[in-house]
DNA sequence: CTTACTGCAAACCATTTGCACGATC
DNA sequence: GATCGTGCAAATGGTTTGCAGTAAG
């Protein structure tokens, strides 16, 4: 985790972002969980050693992380719910400018074998392939 | 889409739940598209024959849909949106219980192929492996 | 006739936006 | 000093809950 520390300085340099103290605080409380927080998470965390930073900014300062590449989302979280009467196997691919998703089925997918490892250790339910990016209607 | 219709009524049967109009009307708004709509987006279209029925109860329908096997979620979505640092090559594990998310690492989930079929039509930019069940804790 | 479902209203939660002040480069 | 970032406040959008009336089995 020392190199993500780092990291964060010449990411941010390389995108042309300042680097203040709210943004260090953000990216450090971030990287020092695999909990995958809400913006709500980890402003509590960061609050207690930055008691006037506001939930806008750390909103607006992971999202900004995530536009640069220094933090991801956890796939398909933050939208309204959606809804899907299909239900025979097939998997998704969600338009990141339209937001559009749009069905798709490719048998392989139907078949990744889940390594025992995980298996012993959960039980999983729903296993699927999802893929992001930018649709057809979106391109040039 | 015939089956589906008809199934729709086993399925209530099945699962104790009494046939509604308003349960008969969400459900062919969802099996007639394949956008995966929001509830409200939902609603819009039921109001459209069904002037009094509510967006409380086009919600509470499609979770039940999506409780009894008649409708799933699209991955993820519906909570509050969940960041993550870690920036190498991982997946993720949600609990549907507990609503953690639990990273894990399989390398030939790393390497599956997208068909050719859809990298001609969309740009893949990001394409994960996703699971959900219940967790190690959750279990009885 | 009993129980489940619906509609309404309110509360709640997460996210977004505009704007003026302040900080970074 | 110019521009970008922050904090505040308000608006928006989505989801949940409790409750009384209504309809399905």
């Amino acid at each position: 985790m020392k190199d993500a520390t780092q990291n964060f300085t010449a990411k941010c340099r390389q995108a042309g972002l300042r680097v203040t103290p709210q943004r260090t605080a953000v990216y450090k409380a971030l990287a020092a969980t695999t909990a995958h927080p809400t913006a709500e998470a980890v402003f509590k965390k960061v609050r207690r050693s930055m008691p006037h930073i506001s939930l806008d900014t750390v909103n607006r300062t992971l999202l900004t992380f995530r536009d640069v590449g220094l933090a991801i989302t956890v796939e398909g979280s933050g939208g309204a719910r959606r809804f899907d009467a299909d239900m025979t196997a097939h998997q998704h691919f969600r338009c990141i400018k339209c937001n559009r998703i749009i069905d798709f089925h490719h048998k392989p997918f139907d078949e990744i074998k889940i390594p025992r490892s995980l298996s012993e250790k959960f039980k999983v339910l729903k296993k699927t392939v999802y893929l992001e990016g930018i649709c057809r209607a979106c391109q040039g």
